[in-house]
DNA sequence: CATTAATGCAACTTTTTGGTTGCGTATTAT
DNA sequence: ATAATACGCAACCAAAAAGTTGCATTAATG
């Protein structure tokens, strides 16, 4: 049984990822489901095709993006399961808040 | 109406803060709601109290906690707020998702 | 009142990030 | 075959982040 809770780690590196603009842009370029080549996704940004490549890189390593090469390039599509898990973490440390909350209340209130 | 496509400061902000091991346990040891002083946050980790007070200080301006001075000490307190707003952001990025997909589905299934 | 505990503040060092430039390599197009 | 396209890789740079040390300040304690 994994107990996700106690692995910040991990959910750090997803955040981490997610906390960049240029990143972000990047993920809801793609968040429509079709795929991109670098190129495609370096044009309508002021940074160069290098920058963005970074940037591909840090969403690839957090598993927020996938990479394929066909042909001469690179083409990098959405991928959500981070996504659901960082949601599930929230979820839990939300639930943990509220329960807290209410045992409080019940302390005070009794 | 707000796009959900719209370039999302608030949110790096709140992923950034997120975004750190460190910032992630002070999150825990606080989502109990229960508030809790520097000196008691800094137990238990291995890093200086000032290197605490910087984390601390990065999760209040991301508004994930809230500080009040009681007596010569500095109590916080979880704050949920930004929780919440980052959970709706996730939720429109994978709708979004979820929506070209099945569309996507139409299209190619005819 | 002297002491101690809890913190704020500022300077400084080290590491990490975000970004660029330059160059080499593999495809695609003419 | 040649040229243009799309990358990958490495070195390098500047700015920001992470962390430490030192000292001043404020509040509780005996």
């Amino acid at each position: 049984m994994e107990r996700p809770g106690h692995l910040p780690v991990q959910q750090a590196l997803v955040f981490a990822a997610l906390g960049d603009p240029t990143r972000l842009a990047l993920l809801m370029q793609l968040s429509d489901g079709r795929t991109s080549s670098i190129a495609g996704l370096s044009g309508g940004s002021k940074l160069t095709r290098q920058a963005i490549t970074k940037h591909l890189h840090v969403l690839e390593t957090a598993g927020l993006v996938m990479r394929s090469k066909v042909g001469r390039e690179s083409q990098y599509a959405f991928r959500p399961e981070p996504i659901e898990e960082v949601r599930a973490y929230l979820d839990r440390v939300s639930h943990q808040w509220e329960d807290a909350l209410s045992r409080l209340r019940v302390f005070v209130e009794g």
